[in-house]
DNA sequence: AGCACGCCGACT
DNA sequence: GTCGGCGTGCTC
């Protein structure tokens, strides 16, 4: 370093550059690495930062110096940096708010990141003689094992396998059965406790095709219905990198909704494994970073934004459940960890596993273009019985509680059978509409364009789209009548019809409002199993990824969206949930049912999907991307504006267009500017600008230029823009 | 974003 | 007279 470097950081502010600073004052200079932590004054305050470069151009600024350098060794390594910065330009968004996602609150706020002294736990006395001390403390027991196997563990470890391991620890010890010591050194020698499943040639080939080259990039996209022993192959991969003392990173939609893959990790595997998802206090999540970039923690299962996750040696990436929407970061920086994930992997060499019942249309193309590998698990033996499936004609139909006679005799047969019947309807509350018969008043939201929802329970009228809530009117506030009616069908209404229809039986409702409080839904889960209600009926929640062997009818109810849908992804959302729902219905012993309820049951939707199968459908749905140009056959970006005036919306909307109309460009398609499908959301009117480019490249290069004239503009700061790139929805 | 500066309206 | 509204500019 010459005396002339200049430190380039990274400030999370919503600007699209960094800022360039003198070495700090004192010797703390020599240890200025990128990936340190700086504080900086910025502005008239002090900010912390991220060093992203030491270089020696020229700067024409009036530069000021760091005022304190907060890390001796970079926190996040140049793969990490790189990754961001790949991050920050593919999605167009700033540096400083890229790191700034990736980094846990505490780590960003600048404390102190040097890991509290962790206490290490050795076997003192062996279990001989005094294993009725233990008989009636299974947990004691359970953390004196695994302190036994793995000869001697790290305390942080046990805490990412326990709930609150210390004071059972604190027994331990009292008993003289462990003892505080140093590390020996082979303690990350790992474990495993089930004994070695067999695994069937299909999966073995997978595993075969994911190890054989095990140090270099490849993708993988692991194709399997619910049952088809995904999990075994994870946990297979996992333990080849694993015993190459490697880490491996998992990713998972909503940890809430996917608790028995952690279990079968931890049942599997007596290492450090750690959880990275929204739940975590602050400190629990700064731990479990702090554990992951140790090599502490071997196994890192998390959402969305654990794609970041710092790792001291990785070896492998999982990406459960790939073609999941939760991936994608909707506001903000709106990036989709699933991509980043195979862009991480590619950065670091390491193989990668996609895996899905219902893969994304962009999965499968990959495959198709030789990019990923294709590993298909054929469904066992056992599961091989599909399902019968039944569309039930809703039109001139007497409906009750919205559901058809044949509907409501399935349920009861399935009942009177003992089995469990599902429900899934895609709308919480008890009605998606309150309208006056009298003079036609309608209850909508005062600052979105939509109706308000009935929530009978509550007694209240709910948006949906800004969570904008009021009192259920007892009279029509237009005309003062008693005749106020609800419209259509929520979960909350359709429970109270099935309790009231089916009285003797327990009927239980999984949906956002229900399950608001913590571990709710694991609760329910494992009262589904349980087999206490024998009816359930939920929204997507319970599409996703469970099994429920009891269950042996299934009822979709508004399986019209599919068809309807203005979203380009409609149809392949609605094989997706049809795919997975129908995958709940019937296991080993007798044929499961579906019914699907439908005002359309010849449309070629439900006749394709039933016919072909959902991969075999999927392939239909892309040859219709491909003729109308969409993606995985373009490549799309969603310029969007909201403002609280609508005028000015339209002006900036209107300048942006011109600004892209006028920047040459091949095989570019602009669509709008046009009103968001919602125009008005929580008071504030949104307009959209839909960019379709052929290639990618050359999408990047006219936003490229288009923001640079747009972060000039006046205009520009007096709404809030954004830039959604591979736009999940246009909403 | 967050903050300061600055220039016009309705209050003690 | 001045408190405060938000339009404008700037952050190395």
């Amino acid at each position: 370093m010459t005396a002339h470097s200049l430190i380039r950081v990274a400030i999370n502010v919503p600007l699209r550059k960094s800022f360039d600073y003198l070495p700090p004052p004192d010797g703390q200079y020599a240890y200025a690495l990128p990936g340190c932590r700086v504080r900086v004054p910025f502005g008239n305050k002090s900010v912390i930062g991220i060093i992203l470069e030491i270089h020696n151009r020229q700067s024409d600024f009036e530069l000021k110096a760091v005022t304190e350098l907060l890390d001796t060794e970079p926190i996040l390594d140049d793969k990490l940096l790189e990754l961001l910065n790949w991050a920050s330009h593919y999605y167009h968004h700033p540096v400083g708010e890229v790191i700034a996602a990736a980094l846990p609150a505490m780590v960003r706020q600048g404390k102190d990141i040097t890991q509290e002294t962790d206490t290490f736990w050795q076997i003192k006395t062996d279990l001989r003689g005094i294993e009725a001390d233990l008989q009636r403390a299974p947990k004691q027991r359970m953390l004196y094992e695994i302190i036994a196997a793995r000869h001697g563990c790290y305390e942080s470890s046990l805490k990412a396998m326990f709930q609150s391991p210390q004071p059972s620890l604190k027994i331990l010890q009292k008993k003289g059965l462990i003892v505080r010591s140093k590390p020996t050194g082979n303690q990350q020698s790992i474990s495993i406790k089930t004994p070695d499943f067999g695994l069937n040639t299909a999966q073995a080939a997978a595993l075969k095709a994911i190890i054989s080259a095990d140090k270099t990039f490849h993708s993988h996209l692991l194709y399997g219905v619910t049952g088809s022993g995904k999990t075994e192959v994870y946990l297979h991969a996992s333990q080849h990198f694993l015993e190459q003392g490697k880490q491996v990173l998992i990713l998972v939609p909503e940890i809430g909704l996917t608790p028995q893959l952690l279990e079968s990790f931890q049942q599997r595997f007596q290492i450090g494994i750690t959880q990275l998802h929204s739940g975590l206090s602050n400190g629990e999540r700064k731990r479990a970073w702090l554990d992951s970039r140790s090599g502490n923690a071997r196994i890192v299962i998390g959402t969305r934004s654990a794609v970041f996750t710092p790792m001291f040696n990785p070896g492998l990436i999982i990406v459960d459940e790939e073609h999941d929407g939760s991936f994608k970061q909707m506001e903000g920086f709106r990036y989709s960890a699933r991509d980043i994930a195979i862009k991480r992997a590619a950065m670091l060499n390491l193989p990668i596993l996609l895996g899905s019942a219902t893969p994304s249309l962009e999965s499968l193309h990959n495959t198709y273009q030789s990019k990923s590998r294709l590993l298909t698990l054929p469904e066992r033996a056992a599961n091989a019985i599909h399902p019968q499936i039944f569309r039930l004609d809703m039109r001139n139909q007497k409906l009750e509680g919205g559901l058809t006679r044949t509907t409501i005799n399935a349920i009861t047969e399935e009942l009177k059978q003992g089995g469990q019947v599902l429900l899934f309807l895609n709308r919480r509350g008890y009605a998606p509409s309150l309208i006056c018969s009298d003079c036609g008043w309608v209850a909508e939201c005062q600052r979105c364009d939509i109706r308000m929802t009935v929530h009978k329970r509550v007694q209240r009228l709910r948006c949906h789209v800004c969570s904008h809530e009021k009192p259920l009117p007892g009279q029509c506030p237009n005309c003062d009548s008693h005749n106020l009616i609800n419209i259509g069908q929520g979960t909350e209404r359709l429970e109270e019809f099935l309790g009231r229809r089916f009285p003797d039986t327990g009927v239980l409702r999984i949906d956002r409002d229900t399950t608001r409080r913590k571990n709710t839904f694991e609760k329910m889960i494992r009262s589904i199993r349980s087999g206490q209600q024998k009816i359930l009926l939920g929204t997507q929640m319970i599409a996703k990824g469970h099994h429920f062997p009891q269950v042996g009818t299934v009822i979709i109810l508004n399986a019209d969206y599919g068809i309807y849908g203005l979203d380009f992804r409609a149809q392949e959302h609605m094989a997706q949930i049809l795919t997975q729902v129908a995958g709940r219905a019937g296991r080993a012993s007798k044929t499961g049912k579906v019914y699907i309820q439908t005002r359309h049951p010849e449309h070629p939707f439900f006749i394709s999907l039933e016919k072909l199968g959902y991969e075999q459908f999927a392939r239909e749905l892309s040859h219709i991307r491909k003729k109308t140009s969409m993606p995985p056959f373009s490549y799309l970006a969603l310029l969007r504006a909201e403002a609280n005036n609508k005028n000015l919306v339209e002006k900036f909307m209107q300048y942006t267009t011109n600004i892209l109309r006028t920047i040459p460009a091949n095989g570019i398609d602009i669509l709008g500017p046009s009103m968001a499908p919602l125009e008005r959301k929580a008071g504030h009117f949104h307009m959209q600008i839909l960019i379709n480019a052929r290639r990618r490249q050359a999408l990047h290069h006219l936003l490229n230029q288009a923001i640079t004239q747009l972060d000039t503009s006046k205009i520009s700061r007096r709404v809030r823009w954004s830039i959604d790139i591979d736009p999940y929805d246009l909403y």
